[in-house]
DNA sequence: TATAATGAAAAAAACGTTTTTGTTGGTCCG
DNA sequence: CGGACCAACAAAAACGTTTTTTTCATTATA
């Protein structure tokens, strides 16, 4: 089926101006010498004949698209806000934008490949490094945003997680906080295991090594972080001074769980977060959380992108430092 | 710049295979008769030389692309559940999906036209009235989630929002509460007109009319919503027996607003949300909240839109109902 | 006045595929 | 043994553009 309706080809138009394509193609898109009269005569009739130039037509024959993609797994939750401010950052460089959400890495080459897009930042785990490697080769313009990679014509944004990891230990140590409890995230994920490892390196230091018992995996989910703090509370262990909620959405189902076993947040236990999503400030406690600056990121990501696919510079690798928003989930012990 | 190391083409393997492009094309595509061997052959070696078809080159020639697009405004906050469920959704049915964001109406045209997707979903209040007609005389597949919209080749997949307002006000209504604040949404969006229209009749019928100082504009926007409350508050009018606001972000602010002024709620005012998005569950007071199946509306919609693709039947108007969600938030006067 | 330069437009090539039409040698059937 | 059919592949057309090259009047220059 499709479109069924003839379109309207520059041939159409061509042959109502009485003009070769030629013309056509030089009047619409500004280039070449002709009469102005000429110009303006074959603007007006292609736009009254409502004339839309393929998009494939166009593009097999130029080298550029004009379009950044974005290539992930899900866009659900916190990364609405990344998306955006991407979209918002192409703009202002002049170009389009498209989401690409697939699972598989193998889709990613095709549509990269494929000449869709001129530049891709992606955020995937599920890119094997075999592929990487291959666009690397093919010198195709990335920016990525959960692995370290640089190369003449690949960088990334990242988040300086392990110093987060840490500025999270410290800030609760500093509160006087010993036993802490810890929701892990997810260990694949570059963030997730940097947060962790930072944590644990700051607390061994200060001779405060995490006890086993007291490291839940709740894999960045409000859900089984809820359960996870649920079932721990009923092993009966020593109460913790405090809690690190490797993001912000565990700690949510975690304060949840606490507060239907009758502890208070953050008299009876201090609740850490991390990310500060949106709702953060809005939940009650409001939630004192590690700011990670994914506004920024997105903004970052797209120039840094933009400056590849115009060959301006070569890759690099950029960290975005973490920062402590105080608010009221945690208090001295 | 863009891709400088030159990309291998069917020509290329080819040559390579010592066949035309003729064969290696139907090697590759499972159409035409070729001898076993030399199909596995091409087939391998094509993989060997990590050949990628254009995608332009392809699509140039063939009507259907096999994919699907999503076209809005933003993807923040509470759309990255609808966009995750038409992901799913199209993959189920053997699409590919992408997502295009961008403000003006005349863009769209410029995509879709530009025979990029098979079909479209839209959810765009910058589309005009004709283009929207203009894209039905072209016969282009589209599903509307945000007007009212049938043809043979278009169909709308909308909540009953008249409905869910009229559910509001009567929850309410029923539980008691007669003087009733409310925040309302963005009028010229379907859904936020309908909800304050369908509230407001109800309440007429009842003999409880709104009255004007108690209809707050806040936009469907959690800062607006505690910035508003808080004038409504500071006004000293007789206090609401209840709030109902025509989307869980503006409760949410809403709800901070009370607390703020020492009212709490439900016991001093009930609040009862809309929308039901994923943190009402989780917020204190967890959110009484009108439920739109949004996930629903990202399943019925792409499957209604592969329907119109493959011609398997003429548009229509889904209309999904709202469900009371009963939490913590609201109580009998 | 012949030639060169210029301005305006057309013709043709190219992009990388898919699809339609041809070609070739061989097998089957009467 | 001669035509019809077939299997296996190649050649060519087509898709809708952009870009490069060519054409052809004019006008300027020597």
């Amino acid at each position: 089926m499709g479109v069924s309706v003839k379109r309207v080809t520059i041939k159409d138009v061509a042959r109502e101006a009485g003009v070769s394509i030629t013309t056509v193609s030089h009047a619409l898109s500004g280039q070449g010498v002709l009469r102005q009269e000429t110009r303006d005569r074959i603007v007006e009739l292609a736009k009254k004949m409502q004339y839309i130039p393929d998009w494939n037509g166009q593009n097999l024959k130029s080298a550029e698209t004009g379009l950044l993609g974005f290539f992930t797994s899900s866009i659900s939750g916190y990364y609405g806000v990344l998306v955006d401010a991407m979209y918002q950052e192409c703009k202002e460089h002049g170009y389009g934008m498209e989401i690409f959400i697939f699972d598989s890495g193998e889709g990613l080459l095709r549509l990269l490949m494929g000449k869709r897009v001129d530049g891709a930042v992606v955020l995937h785990s599920g890119l094997q490094e075999k592929q990487e490697k291959y666009l690397q080769d093919m010198e195709f313009p990335m920016v990525y945003l959960d692995r370290e990679s640089r190369g003449e014509h690949t960088s990334s944004v990242l988040f300086d997680s392990y110093e987060s990891g840490r500025m999270a230990a410290e800030y609760l140590y500093s509160l006087g906080h010993r036993r802490i409890l810890v929701l892990k995230g997810v260990d694949f994920t570059y963030d997730g295991k940097l947060r962790q490892i930072g944590f644990e390196d700051y607390m061994r230091e200060k001779n405060c090594p995490l006890e086993e018992e007291y490291i839940l995996n709740c894999w960045f989910d409000r859900w089984v972080a809820y359960r996870e703090t649920r079932a721990f509370l009923q092993k009966g262990l020593p109460l913790p001074d405090a809690v690190f909620a490797s993001n912000d959405d565990s700690a949510f189902g975690c304060i949840k769980a606490l507060r239907e076993a009758e502890y208070s947040v953050p008299e009876d236990i201090s609740v850490l977060g991390c990310d500060d999503v949106e709702l953060s400030q809005w939940y009650a406690p409001a939630l004192t959380t590690i700011r990670t600056h994914i506004r920024e990121q997105g903004i970052l990501s797209i120039g840094e992108l933009v400056k590849l696919v115009r060959g301006e510079k070569e890759g690099e690798i950029h960290r975005i430092a973490g920062e402590i928003i105080e608010r009221s989930s945690c208090r001295r012990k």
